[in-house]
DNA sequence: TTGAAAGCGGTACCAT
DNA sequence: ATGGTACCGCTTTCAA
């Protein structure tokens, strides 16, 4: 392996020269530059990180922390901050700290005390007091997607706006006894799922149907939503005409749980979700369309904004879900 | 920020004691080393990665480089690497190697050159010529999961078992019009496609069915089974009485299909997959087993007994699937 | 068992 | 515009 020293002496300058005319600060002229660059490329020179890191100070990546990446949401955000790292030579370290175990304490605990990253983005990841005071000592810029804004940057939808908007549509169509589907399970009744079923039950009550308001608690996912779905919608006593799932996954688990049982959707049963999953159109499913990869982009824009400009105040980046009509939901049929 | 010279300092000894004391490599006596870690603790004192990097030459950080991580093997695989990781203090970079992209490009050319990892972990990569190339030139060891045996270590299920036996279990069950579902859209035809094909074509051969083969071509995901089923399924006189998958999704889109079309599974067609996907349970899916959490750690375990042991010679791990039946297959009813 | 000092491979300041 | 050199923070010989 050739270092920079090696690079100099082939172009019979010094390091300090080479170094400049590789990095692109400092002037250097024409010449030298190009003796430079043809002795590095000659030699297949590559600066090593670690000297370069410990010189600077910066790390050239980015440290990026969430409780799943097997869930759609986390994925696409995933490929999100990817590419825009990609494009201008920053690598990732992906932290996966799923709630309750023992290698997200680790994480918070010594992973990301070392700091192997210029800053951090932390994707849905509603950390504890214990776990948010560990992230403000890092001492790093922090950007957040989805979550509550606490003294960090955060990219997010408006969530009770997206399930507002789910319920209104509904409404619209003449529903009345809708249930609002997922979320609630276990200890961890996420914020996200909190913050939609408040949507949800602001509309229900604006539109003086504070009465029929529902929750049925569901895993949030496709199996959550299809399990839940087969014990609320088997009685025909209590089954709703209409639902809004906290999410996609769980919109389509109640789908497919629906036509098991033979209700028809929409015929009998309307459903609409929030996320434009990737499977939505395969169920023409009715949602609010967020735009994960957006999202992830966003906040590498923003990271990379505080670490610029390391005073730049929190920005608050509220993107706005938007319906998309497809054929999961329909008038209420007249009795 | 305090350094190994505070710890040292306030410990009353030299950073070369000190740094003994901490990483527990040479002799220290038991009072100086109790010394030094409770003065490491009251400073907070947490290495310089960079600055042990530079010097040691190990980054104690592996990178992963897998094409898709929105798929549930890779997203599985991916989890399966970094808990084993997390345990050992060991840092996850992940390289997101879509094929056929730039970023990909830049992948093989600029980022994986920098070797900012010990070892290299490729899920279901598949490189070209060019990248295996690269791959070699990085003078670190690598552990494939999925894909051929190319002079480093893999991890792997045997795919053309797993096919032969998932065509087996049908035939047994009297089928004979067998059709194998899934790959071979666009260039990238990949090779676990391909290995599974031929398993299932071999099978096939040996009970004599050779004339019934067909290779039904999808995209390998739930809705690129799906639209295939739609095809393949809608029209009576083609349709086959059993499928072979390609891996679940396929077979999971396949079923869907096969509901809405109103063809009953088991009765009116079988279908077996390939994976025990996180969905087969929901859809009663009879599958030949592979788990991939498992093969992520295995690769890892592989990966560290070659940095252990730089000169170990490649080996090839080969789990076997095992068939799990549930009720999406049933014996051919009788005409 | 402990300390002094020489790197590891760059960057960046200070001269020239 | 270029060179000399002192770091960056830690590990690791070599001596004591």
């Amino acid at each position: 392996m050739s270092g920079i020293a090696d690079v100099a002496a082939l172009a019979g300058v010094s390091k300090a020269t080479a170094s400049r005319a590789l990095t692109g600060s400092g002037h250097v002229s024409q010449a030298t530059r190009s003796r430079v660059l043809d002795a590095a490329a000659s030699l297949g020179y590559v600066p090593s990180t670690s000297a370069v890191s410990l010189a600077t100070g910066r790390t050239r990546n980015v440290g990026v922390v969430m409780p799943y990446v097997n869930r759609w949401f986390f994925a696409e955000v995933l490929e999100g901050i990817q590419q825009p790292l990609l494009e201008r030579g920053l690598d990732l370290t992906l932290y996966d700290a799923k709630p309750g175990t023992e290698g997200r304490a680790r994480i918070f605990d010594d992973f990301l005390a070392r700091k192997r990253f210029d800053g951090l983005i932390a994707v849905g990841l509603e950390p504890e007091d214990r776990e948010l005071q560990r992230l403000m000592q890092i001492g790093r810029p922090i950007v957040s997607v989805v979550g509550a804004d606490e003294g960090s940057s955060v990219v997010s939808i408006d969530d009770d706006y997206a399930a507002r908007r789910a319920t209104e549509h509904l409404i619209a169509l003449g529903h009345t006894d809708i249930v609002f589907l997922g979320g609630g399970v276990g200890e961890h009744w996420a914020q996200v799922d909190r913050r939609r079923l408040t949507g949800y039950e602001a509309a229900m009550a604006e539109a003086g149907l504070a009465s029929t308001t529902r929750h049925v608690r569901s895993e949030v996912s496709i199996p959550g939503g299809y399990d839940a779905a087969v014990d609320l919608l088997g009685d025909s006593r209590t089954r709703p005409s209409a639902l809004v799932a906290v999410c996609d996954e769980v919109a389509i688990g109640a789908i497919i749980a629906s036509r098991r049982l033979g209700v028809p959707v929409p015929g009998a049963l309307s459903v609409v979700g929030i996320d434009d999953h990737e499977y939505a159109e395969m169920f023409s499913l009715t949602t609010l369309q967020q735009l994960p990869r957006q999202q992830g982009a966003a906040a590498v824009e923003l990271l990379l904004a505080h670490l610029d400009e390391p005073h730049r105040p929190p920005t608050s980046v509220q993107m706005q879900a938007r319906l998309i009509v497809r054929s999961s939901t329909s008038a209420l049929a007249q009795a």
